[in-house]
DNA sequence: CAGGGCGCAGCATTTTATGCCGCACCCCGT
DNA sequence: ACGGGGTGCGGCATAAAATGCTGCGCCCTG
């Protein structure tokens, strides 16, 4: 038995290898994951349901775009009871310039990511949530110069198996 | 041929549909950014090859796979010499677990996202980091408990026509 | 050893991808 | 204003892929 409760071999190269080529035809992962294609959409179709795959979507490339700022915001809340929390990331979720959010152990509670069109676009965001009501205590800002690599996959392979490969 | 306004309406609306559906037909792309078919495709073409796309990819939910450790490490190297940066990014670049790599400007340089099978496995991975000579002078872990969510999509259309749509 | 269930390959049909073609629109030069 | 050239679009024909159906072999179970 490898993962949780109904993914064999063949389930985790699916998900490896469509991880990676997300918009690969069900011919050629049947064939890269050793199935013929009718067997292979059909476990595509079930891993889909089960929500291991929860979307699929195309990597923009933002700097040929144009010149936009990526920040990552150490939040840290006032106060840390039953629904502060929840209260908290129901708000920003709803902001489209925040495309990450992460609740972490240590210094601070909240690392954000942001995108935004400049300084003064992300000032503004910033500024209506110290407004409004989000309960937030303090923030840091650590503006992104350059992401050497943003890799869209997390290592599959070496998650499992790695230790009685 | 400058890299800047060779998009149009049209083209936005390509990418921003396809960074949320990557795996839509381009049938139904063609329909929902008002093109038939061939253009369509054509143009989704013409961004790959530009560059404007960098690829796809399946949105695989970590947590249904087991129980996994993301964490954000902040990095600071101990040398800021020409060269000890890109030495840097090209020895970790080859390390599976490590995901992502951001250079931030403020109280460190280099903020990166790890995943690992657990403590141990994160642990091993940042030894061998100290051990070999990759230049880092000090780390901070900020181990990820929950992320609340990820959006896998910047704000295509916030980004633009905002200002003088 | 026989019965039942599951998953796979093969096959037929529908849908999509892709390349080709002619037409309309726009920009330019005359 | 008129004519020529280039670009991008829609329509059409063909190749390829997605999808649903069917029968077979394997494995578990009694």
């Amino acid at each position: 038995m490898l993962p949780g409760p109904k993914l064999d071999r063949i389930d985790l190269k699916i998900l490896a290898k469509l991880q990676q080529e997300g918009r690969i035809t069900n011919v050629e992962l049947a064939d890269a994951v050793g199935l013929s294609p009718s067997p292979c959409l059909t476990r595509v179709k079930r891993l889909e349901k089960a929500g291991y795959i929860t979307g699929y979507g195309a990597h923009v490339n933002l700097n040929k775009l144009g010149e936009f700022l990526t920040v990552f915001t150490e939040v840290t809340l006032s106060e840390h009871r039953r629904g502060d929390f929840s209260r908290f990331e129901s708000r920003i979720v709803k902001i489209d310039e925040i495309v990450e959010c992460h609740l972490v152990s240590g210094g601070y509670d909240y690392l954000l990511k942001f995108v935004a069109r400049g300084v003064s676009h992300y000032q503004s965001i910033i500024e209506g949530m110290l407004e409004s009501d989000y309960g937030i205590e303090k923030y840091f800002s650590y503006v992104v110069i350059k992401s050497p690599f943003i890799k869209h996959h997390f290592p599959i392979q070496n998650l499992f198996g790695q230790t009685h490969a």
